[in-house]
DNA sequence: TATGAATGAGACTTCATTCAT
DNA sequence: AATGAATGAAGTCTCATTCAT
């Protein structure tokens, strides 16, 4: 296993002081450019020590890795949960900006699910990837298919070609975010709230009635 | 500058070999993950020459980064310049699929890029995605301000919205792409090229009349 | 002293136990290469417990020897007293087999006595060597002696010479099997016994007779 | 390979330093006992600069172990070329007077040769007795079966076992002096030559006329 | 008495970079 | 202009040992 007992029997506070300082440094760092040494540096403990509560610096990355995912998980299920009642696009629109405020929130979190799907020296990269991709095909295929059940879709579409474009917008949505108001502060999205949400509700509009005009049908 | 008027006057033949194999290392190793020694070792030169054609490891990648962009241009213009007919959909479609044969000719550019996206210890991170953004947008903006005229898209549609929603799809199709073709040799794609034919136009069709029903309209 | 009350006060299948794995580690790693670590977790004991027992590595070691040694004295004692009616090149014979049985029956020991031999950085080696060859000198010498007031040798012979000569033969012959049998699985001596006993009765009938021809008395 | 070339063109002194002190390294702390570390502030060179020559500690060993091999081999060629026309115990008293003048002047490469003997966590360890035992077994071949030609010894004796018998007693006399003269400065043989010379010629003796009386014949 | 978390020195190895030739 | 030996900081990880509980 990734984590020992010692770890796990560690006084929590101390176990999420070590997970959040982890978190930042991969984030930060990549995989190849965070530093053992620096992580115990900043958190003031002995080298050893990191390295008894976790088996190797893979197994910490794996150990970081696992609770990122939990986290998206639990808030994306609690969005499902909140949403049942409305349309699909409602519920996108909503996922999208509950998205945006877990970014907010979690700054790291979201960086850490990048690294890993961008970074090519990364043990087991595959395993983690497939991690990812499964559960957030597996939220949006759910969506869709109530939607099409619901008539709130076309039913000449395929639903993976659906769940496919939706995911692109959605995820290509929250990495922009990221970058901007991580890195540059502020951009294309703008600094403040209402321009956030006419953007999410411009793009979900798109992703309901295309940019073409009405001669084509 | 970053590259030293000693690497200029090389001969091409050369110049061309070092460039290539600095891409290859960089895109599978990732910024930090690289190693000049390693690079050296492969081009069969000595240490001391690479650090004279460029000030530093970071010197280096700049002039990568540089020149993969420049081929990335190339292409998109040969194809913009090819499509000046076509209405907007066929455009992105011919551009999706352009990009895809890219991607299997220069395998490990699309990795820079990415990289560059994804890195945070990059020095100069965000001129680099500056550079990309400005000109990815910058060529879609065209696309759709064609077709705006030509009364291709709707007119109530905002174009700076359009273009992102745009890139996002084909940025997120060449992604996935490039993902499950490098990594895994196969995926959703499917390994040849009729089912990435109808993957495309099935995107692309849905970028030009939405998901939603007919009752809409 | 090297051991603790604690350690003699603990239940004597705990004691062999700790005795066993401690053999094990000492004999396959050597003293440098062998953990403490390691030691612990295979016995499944705390970290604390093994410093609470012996003063440190270097006591463990030294307990550890002193019980080996003492084990082998034992051995030799009873095929001394088995053989007292026996001629001296009988008895040898008999002490050579009775050795490969020891080691057959206790790998690792005649390994940490071979360790001790030829591991410069141990500690108190010299008094460890001293113990070793004090004994095995003293074992031999004994039968030397009586050897000669039966007249079983020639008494030109000078016993000192002799007592080394039958120390190294059999030394060696042990060395070579214990090589053998512990790392190729077989070798020179064979796998099977027959073989064994005729490559002693050899060895043996030279340390008796010589190898030079008749001419020589 | 085990060597870099930046190792081979190095100036012949400095490689001679270099090969000396990892031989005393390796010798008196054994493989896992010796450290880089020690290594390079012994011989106030970086620590980069060892790990330019050699691949990694075990290359570095290797290298090591050949160079005292290949002197041991050129010393003892010398040794049987110069008593082609002494008699097979003539020709092994030379040896082994010959051995004891080269573990004088070579205290550290024998040692190395009974650290492989011993020592079970070093790498490629069989193929490392092996060289050393073909080497030694076929030189003393040699020797048994020029003395059977010229009928120097008993021809009922089965030449493997003389070979054997003959190694044993002479491996272990120089182990015995080995111990003896490098840690405890003197022992069973004495300080002085005229020691020596005594015992050389004893034990020998034994090996050409055996223990045993004249009765037995 | 037993525990096991904490320690920090030290292990091997790779790194980007310099500079005398 | 090209070379490649030298550098030493920094990398990951293991070690024997201590001590509060």
């Amino acid at each position: 296993m990734a984590v020992s007992r010692t770890f796990e029997q560690l006084d929590p506070k101390k176990k999420k002081r070590i997970l959040s300082a982890a978190i930042t440094e991969f984030a930060t760092e990549g995989y190849a450019g965070a530093s053992m040494n620096v992580l115990v540096e900043k958190l003031g403990i002995a080298k050893g020590s990191i390295f008894s509560y976790f088996q190797d610096k893979h197994g910490l990355f794996m150990f970081v890795f696992e609770q990122a995912l939990e986290q998206v998980k639990r808030y994306l299920r609690r969005v499902r949960d909140e949403t049942t009642s409305d349309d699909l696009f409602t519920r996108l629109e909503k996922t999208l900006l509950a998205g945006v405020s877990f970014i907010r929130a979690h700054p790291y979190i979201f960086r850490i699910y990048l690294r890993v799907l961008f970074e090519g020296d990364l043990p087991n990269r595959n395993t983690l990837i497939g991690s990812i991709r499964q559960h957030s095909i597996g939220y949006l295929t759910e969506f869709v298919e109530v939607a099409k059940q619901r008539g709130e879709i076309r039913p000449d579409i395929d639903s993976t070609v659906a769940a496919f474009v939706i995911e692109a917008v959605l995820d290509r949505f929250l990495q922009g975010y990221c970058l901007e108001h991580l890195d540059t502060g502020m951009g294309l999205f703008g600094a403040g709230g209402d321009e956030l949400e006419r953007w999410a509700s411009g793009v979900i509009a798109v992703l309901r009635d295309g940019l073409g005009g009405q001669s084509q049908r």
